[in-house]
RNA sequence: GCCGAGAUAGCUCAAUGGUAGAGCAAUGGUUUUGUAAACCAUAGGCUGGAGGUUCAAAUCCUCUUCUCGGCUCCA
């Protein structure tokens, strides 16, 4: 996560009480590294950090160190001053620190006439402030240092790398532990921890990093969204198509993805005389399949829809369980329409997202935002040259946004290379934000493939291109869903629905014929004859999170009603078989 | 890729230079169970991999693979 998502403080006492806690800590390392060069060391969500270049690697072991003295520091009431300096001065001050130095010179460029310290004792700290007026303001209680870090001075990976040290800062005692307390609950919810209690996914060494092997109750997960994406999708006009997992490069060339993509890109393949590359991405292939002949305005808006492999060779240390693969499977498509259709589509778009956050039970502000991610005309590297469709494109999205009235917010720089887009960003349970869906309007594709339709009047047009994932990455959806549902998933989305379990030896067979029979018809079912108790079967289905765990003995096989407990219930509850096969095959019909 | 920390049985963890253990899971037996853990036994390991130091290495060192926390990047 990068500094500008980081949300600020509330402004006012709290973020005074994190700031000065940072000067505290620098004031600590000082006292171990005279010669310590200081980086920035902003206040955030929660706490504060500061990175530091040190003549040495620090070890874990200096955080609670660090935190004593600190303590040692808030108990002496150290006031803390502010005080303004010259250039002049400022700059002899930071001889040695090339950072401080470096940001001293930016503020004089930006027009400042004389720069802002804080005092406290002997550390003279370049600040803008604010500082809490004297230590006595805050609680050594209520803070503690979390965890070192590299981090690239000024956020360039060209540039040094700094020690960053984080920490957390409340008011209170009592509001440090809640919210340890809620990072303890987000850890049970996170989805590589529950990936494996639930027998959902796997790696493998040999396999390969960031290449996730689907267990069979993983892949019924995938299996129902990719069924849920068909179904909508075919619904709602698209026409779904299959094309390959590599191609040419020249393909990659021509779409002018090569130069963006070349670095993870996975290296070229030399085959005869070709040269094969596993696909980034789907566009290309959807483009070629639109100019296979001429086409109308009568197609038009003409939606191109696959559930597509794509193969992207991130750096080894962005790898994270399912969030961030190396293969991962887009539910991707490419809408090629008129220029006056694209807001339409656009908005059509945006609801069909919106539909399938309402199955999930996603709620709009708080589990996901909207984001439009604009161009950036002054970075022509970056992205496509052509400043008047940009300032249209980005017209268009924005008055989309407007019109059905959802609140959002705009990120310059993080648009595509051919056009801006509107990403819906997701609030994963630790509180980072990733990019779950996005629809990206595009006006250079259509150029490089010189894409066309015949109009009304007969002649050529050029159409637009509106790339859109409905539900995103099967893989990284599947991470927010089993975070979102901390793995108790919906009925028609859990691997096994109903789990049966006998009593006794007599009614293996009985709960054997009962699971086939629901298997018949349509429902997950399973039966546990296990030679064990019926308590320590219902305390293994409730470990499995099954929804409906049904106890059959000599009473339902004589009765021929089933005694059913519902998941997070703790009583049972009679339904005759019939009506109970009728009762899950809704839900599953209502993707509930 | 970069900075830092890790990797011990299928899982969760012990063992701080001196014979690798436990619980759960697995397997075999006893038991025939009525809503969150029956009992007994067995098996399970080149301590991620390769080198090195040492009389002796899970433990110390080097390299390597993978994982985790960040940075950078991103669906």
């Amino acid at each position: 996560m990068s500094d500008k998502n980081e949300k600020p403080a509330s402004a006012g006492k709290l973020e005074k009480i994190r700031h000065s806690l940072s000067h505290l800590m620098s004031m600590a390392i000082s006292e171990l590294y005279p010669r310590v060069g200081l980086g920035v060391g902003p206040v955030i969500e929660n706490g504060f950090y500061q990175d530091y270049d040190l003549p040495e690697a620090l070890n874990p072991d200096i955080l609670p160190k660090l935190e004593k003295r600190m303590r040692e520091m808030i108990g002496e009431n150290i006031e803390f001053k502010q005080h303004q300096m010259s250039f002049a001065q400022a700059l002899k001050q930071y001889k040695h620190d090339p950072y401080k130095t470096e940001l001293i010179k930016d503020l004089k460029a930006a027009g400042e006439k004389n720069v802002s310290f804080y005092k406290s004792e002997n550390f003279d700290n370049l600040c803008a402030g604010p500082h809490v007026e004297s230590t006595k303001e805050i609680n050594p209680e209520a803070f503690m240092l979390t965890k070192l870090a590299g981090a690239y001075w000024r956020g360039s990976e060209k540039n040094k790398m700094l020690t960053r040290i984080y920490g957390l800062a409340f008011a209170t005692k009592q509001e440090l532990e809640n919210h340890l307390k809620m990072m303890a609950e987000a850890e049970k919810r996170d989805h590589r921890k529950l990936g494996k209690e639930l027998d959902l996914f796997v790696f493998s060494e040999i396999v390969g990093k960031g290449l996730p092997l689907l267990t069979p109750k993983g892949t019924v997960i995938r299996k129902e969204l990719e069924k849920f994406v068909l179904e909508e999708e075919t619904k709602r006009g698209y026409q779904h198509v299959v094309t390959p997992n590599l191609a040419r490069v020249e393909l990659y060339k021509k779409s002018g993805h090569y130069p963006y993509y070349k670095d993870t890109m996975y290296p070229m393949m030399k085959v005869d005389e070709e040269e094969l590359i596993l696909r980034p991405m789907t566009c290309p292939h959807h483009f070629e399949l639109y100019n296979s002949r001429p086409r109308s305005y009568k197609e038009l808006p003409l939606r191109l829809a696959e559930i597509a492999h794509q193969y992207r060779y991130e750096k080894s240390g962005e790898l994270s369980g399912l969030t961030r693969v190396r293969m991962f499977c887009l539910a991707d498509a490419h809408i090629i329409c008129a220029k006056e259709q694209a807001e339409d589509e656009i908005k059509n778009v945006l609801d069909l997202i919106d539909y399938s956050y309402n199955i999930f039970g996603l709620a709009k502000g708080k589990d996901y935002r909207y984001r439009l991610s604009l161009g950036d005309r002054g970075d022509n590297k970056k992205f496509y040259k052509d400043d008047a469709a940009w300032d249209k494109a980005e017209g268009i999205l924005r008055k989309t946004l407007e019109k059905i009235g959802v609140p959002y917010f705009e990120a310059k720089g993080e648009a595509a290379f051919y056009g801006p887009k509107i990403d819906v960003q997701m609030k994963k349970i630790n509180g980072q934000e990733e990019t779950a869906f996005t629809v990206q309007y595009d006006f250079v594709m259509p150029k490089r493939f010189a894409m066309k339709y015949i109009d009304r009047d007969g002649k050529e047009n050029e159409p637009i291109v509106i790339h859109r994932s409905s539900i995103g990455c099967f893989e990284r959806t599947m991470a927010f869903l089993i975070e979102h549902y901390a793995g108790a998933f919906p009925v028609w989305l859990s691997p096994t629905q109903v789990k049966i379990a006998s009593v006794g030896q007599a009614h293996g067979e009985f709960c054997q014929k009962l699971a086939a029979e629901f298997r018949e018809n349509g429902v997950r079912a399973e039966a546990d004859d296990s030679d064990e108790t019926v308590g320590n079967k219902i305390r293994k289905a409730v470990g499995e999170k099954v929804p409906y765990m049904l106890v059959v003995g000599d009473r339902e096989m004589a009765s021929l009603k089933l005694t059913v407990r519902d998941r997070g219930e703790k009583t049972t509850r009679e339904i005759g078989k019939q009506e109970f096969i009728k009762e899950v095959n809704k839900k599953i019909k209502n993707r509930m």
